[in-house]
DNA sequence: ACGATAGTTGTCATATATGATAACTCGATA
DNA sequence: TATCGAGTTATCATATATGACAACTATCGT
């Protein structure tokens, strides 16, 4: 994203949804197991990877142990 | 933090509070002045920065923004 | 066509973040 | 003493993340 500009709430949603489909795309990994993994409702994995959600850093952590990345990764967007 | 486990959640929330405090009065800021930058009340400020709640990324966001850093450094903790 | 797998979307319940407000402690300072 | 500023803590209301579940689409292989 090449812009001086704050990202809107959704944008960071949208964002960090698709940071976590990609890692969770590059470790072969089905949105169903990433939710086993995380102990989530399938669902709401959907919800997160789509920025249909404002997530918490609990979800947040849970993700990131379940990808083996950390959470500052999963941030690592425009903001 | 010189470990090689996981830390916990409620461990993952003081640690990113102390962050925010330690950041928050570099800058000279009182609670309650970033209270008003982030529209929030001054009592969550509080409850955030002693980790006493499990912060959203939009909390995370307005906050980034008041401090004039990027999320990610919010969430620089060991995990 | 069929079944299996992956993902999406919707609804309702529950847990909890935050708003709103108030009362409190503590330190500094007049 | 008294008061002011900074921070903490408690309570209740409201908004919303997530759980739980179901139904749906789309794709792939047989």
């Amino acid at each position: 994203m090449i812009t001086n500009n704050l990202m809107s709430e959704s944008e960071i949603y949208i964002s960090i949804g698709k940071k976590i489909k990609s890692i969770r795309e590059s470790k072969g990994l089905t949105q169903q197991a990433l939710s086993d993994l995380c102990d989530f409702e399938k669902s709401n994995v959907s919800r997160i990877e789509s920025g249909r959600t404002n997530l918490t850093i609990k979800s947040l952590l849970k993700i990131s142990q379940a990808l083996h990345v950390k959470m500052k990764e999963l941030l690592d967007v425009e903001n």
